[in-house]
DNA sequence: GCCAACGTTGGC
DNA sequence: GCCAACGTTGGC
């Protein structure tokens, strides 16, 4: 069964535009044990939600992409623990699902963003992805 | 730009 | 194995 996932990035430093205009990308440069072993549990076809961090208004989850290529070592590290996942752009979502919004949905409050937020590669229950997706179909 | 939270490192 | 120092992340 396909899992559902959540990636964080800072949008100065790569955007869910930039991905879309690239169509997909090689997710390097994660150096946390426990973003690693949820990279290395994603499987192809997994969908994941794009998230911006540190922007400002634009804080929130702004995205949706899916897992094309599983787990290998990340080129950017001499260190073989350290992997990478490739990612496709999939669509933009109709509207930002901000932070204050998911901090503010009971059924979003236990959600690693929240309880861990310095966690940048996190899994979600189908229940919270789709939580997510529904609350992008409307403004905040 | 500030600062709190947290992970990592290294001295002991 | 403890813990202080340090670096990084990310919300505000």
């Amino acid at each position: 069964m396909p899992r559902t996932w959540l990636v964080k990035q800072e949008p100065k430093k790569y955007s869910f535009e930039k991905l879309l205009a690239e169509r997909r990308t090689v997710w390097d440069g994660v150096r946390n044990f426990q973003a690693r072993n949820n990279l290395q549990a994603m499987r192809t076809g997994d969908a994941v939600l794009f998230y911006h961090s540190n922007a400002g208004e634009e804080t929130g989850v702004v995205g949706l992409c899916r897992v094309t290529r599983e787990a290998s070592p990340d080129p950017t590290s001499d260190d073989p623990r350290w992997v990478v996942v490739e990612l496709a752009a999939e669509r933009r979502l109709d509207h930002l699902v901000s932070l204050a919004r998911i901090k503010a949905d009971p059924a979003l409050a236990e959600i690693a963003l929240i309880r861990q937020s310095r966690l940048s590669v996190m899994p979600l229950t189908k229940a919270e992805f789709d939580r997510i997706v529904k609350l992008s179909a409307k403004p905040g």
